[in-house]
DNA sequence: TTGTAAGCGTTATCAG
DNA sequence: CTGATAACGCTTACAA
């Protein structure tokens, strides 16, 4: 027959020793924990030094198992490498530490089967909440979180069919005003570069089409480059567009990384800036203000979308009131030297 | 015939129900989802069909509370917008998430305080292991870290008393090897620009101060420039070094985004790099290769650093043996046109 | 304000 | 290979 000893060896304190030690009961010492509030001054104090005393550190699983109520938030990005997700995971992290949530993070790869996965492990973790960085889902994935009942909020574009709440911009939109934007400048031979396998370059191609629709222009294919990831791209792109399009006076970049590479490929190459070439960027970076010229880009709300996606989440998973769904935080021209 | 539904309204499957429509019981059915090759074939199969029939999500909370074995790795950076931590955080996702782990992350701004707050919520999630990346600690987290039995490695630098594990290379050894390397290569003059407020440029400036030494040089104030994060901490520094040391030679940065910044400046005023001054950066990102001239660079195993530490987690995790606890994964200087 | 009893949903253990 | 039972450490609901 096992025997109840006082003090297990590396398992941890457990919380009816604490009590013990504070001469209360461990629903007090929950208390005094959970709700410092709704517990006897005196009382709570004399927890706090039990607590200290035998290094008690609160097991959250337990909590969460009892009570139904995690306090950790799941995040699935396209991609962790890419730089501009760290600023939406910052926005994130101060939000919702000091809320007492923590981040769980997960990879997608723009892959649907592989975002199901994610979404079925941070599930199994009863996450208090999800975020999601991409509009594109798979119908397994979409029935999982509707039957889960958890508060979701999606990311990078303005979905269709939101599943929850949506917390973005318009890809779509922003390619098409940046566009327009270039040939209000008086460009009239505008390229695009693009990134395979990325639905929201995608989309931001659809944006730049609708632009030249508006303008009375055709597509022309020879225009429309797609290249590799990384700043290595933007080279192919400046050497696609010599070899198919020589006559191109400006050039448009699904993404930041891109638009440096094209630059630093165009100063290398010697040719001017935007004088035989005029260059902007999907998305604005510290690094664009600094290159020379600086680069023309579309301002993206990335830390707003982080602090008002965790807002949002804060809200529904504490039961306020919510008086939108859908945020579109929209984007902001920054015409610089580049163009 | 209409699909069973759970008689709970968004509570979930439980693992109960499963097991009544498989027919066996829910021992079976945890083993059939924990340890598949235990469980019969077709009974694994009927098992597995209750389970999309009913849309069940194993709670994890629950078998990490019953189990003592969480599959939740917790991760401590100084900052989450820097993008060299990227390539670590991918490369920990790459390795734990095929071994059913998940990664939970927080920020310590490289604060002591902030950091044994994190440690602490991380404990409360009972992860299954703890990767800092730093190596100074609060006393209170150090006593923390070992009560708690749990593995941890550390990461941004080797440290002088580890706590467990250690997966690193040395800062102060590294920026020593970079800065002879400039010797070498004929510069007489070399300044340091740092960042205030962070430990490992800290150790980095001993590294410099060195190899000074070695070479018998003094250490030479004004050749030592604290500035800024971001490019602009570049563009800082070689004000500063104009205003301060204006013979400087050479220019090693304590980070990338320095040196980077520091270039460009050089770019937009005319001076010719290396020949006015030449540059050279404690770290490598893609972008040291694209910029003009191309920025000599200490190469850091940063996605080594991330793989080998998970895989040293999941070995201690597993109860493997261990034949090494502290990895020195060493460096690499890059020479390239900017020095 | 504090305590008691009954779970939360799973797995360890051991018996069959 | 499968099942019964007792934990895992905490909180909810209610009683005092």
């Amino acid at each position: 027959m096992p025997v109840k000893t006082s003090s297990r060896g590396g398992g941890g304190v457990r919380m009816h020793e604490v009590a013990e030690l504070a001469g209360v009961s461990r629903m007090t010492v929950s208390r005094a924990l959970n709700h410092p509030e709704k517990v006897k001054e005196k009382v709570r104090q004399r927890v706090f030094d039990a607590v200290s005393q035998l290094g008690y550190v609160h097991n959250h699983l337990a909590r969460s198992l009892s009570s139904s109520k995690s306090n950790v938030i799941g995040l699935v990005l396209p991609s962790l490498e890419n730089s501009i997700f760290a600023q939406t995971v910052k926005a994130f992290s101060d939000v919702l530490r000091p809320a007492g949530f923590q981040l769980m993070l997960a990879e997608s790869t723009d892959d649907p089967k592989e975002e199901e996965a994610v979404i079925a492990a941070f599930l199994a973790q009863r996450v208090a909440g999800l975020v999601l960085h991409s509009t594109r889902h798979s119908p397994a994935a979409i029935r999982m979180l509707r039957g889960a009942n958890v508060p979701v909020i999606e990311n990078g574009d303005m979905p269709v069919e939101p599943i929850d709440m949506v917390v973005s911009y318009s890809n779509r939109a922003a390619a098409k005003a940046m566009t327009l934007h270039l040939a209000r400048l008086g460009y009239g031979r505008i390229a695009f570069a693009s990134l395979a396998d990325n639905p929201r370059a995608t989309e931001r191609q659809l944006g730049y089409a609708d632009a030249l629709k508006e303008l009375g222009q055709e597509v022309d294919p020879r225009r429309i480059v797609s290249v590799s990831r990384g700043f290595g791209g933007g080279a192919e792109a400046i050497a696609q567009i010599e070899r198919l399009a020589p006559d191109t006076d400006a050039l448009f970049c699904a993404g930041d990384v891109l638009a440096v590479g094209a630059l630093l490929e165009c100063n290398r190459r010697g040719w001017d800036v935007p004088g035989r070439l005029a260059i902007a960027s999907f998305d604005d970076l510290e690094l664009m203000r600094h290159v020379n010229p600086a680069i023309t880009a579309l301002r993206l709300p990335r830390h707003e979308i982080g602090r008002r996606s965790a807002e949002m989440l804060l809200a529904r998973i504490f039961d306020r009131d919510l008086p939108v769904r859908s945020v579109d935080l929209g984007f902001e021209i920054v015409q610089r030297a580049s163009s």
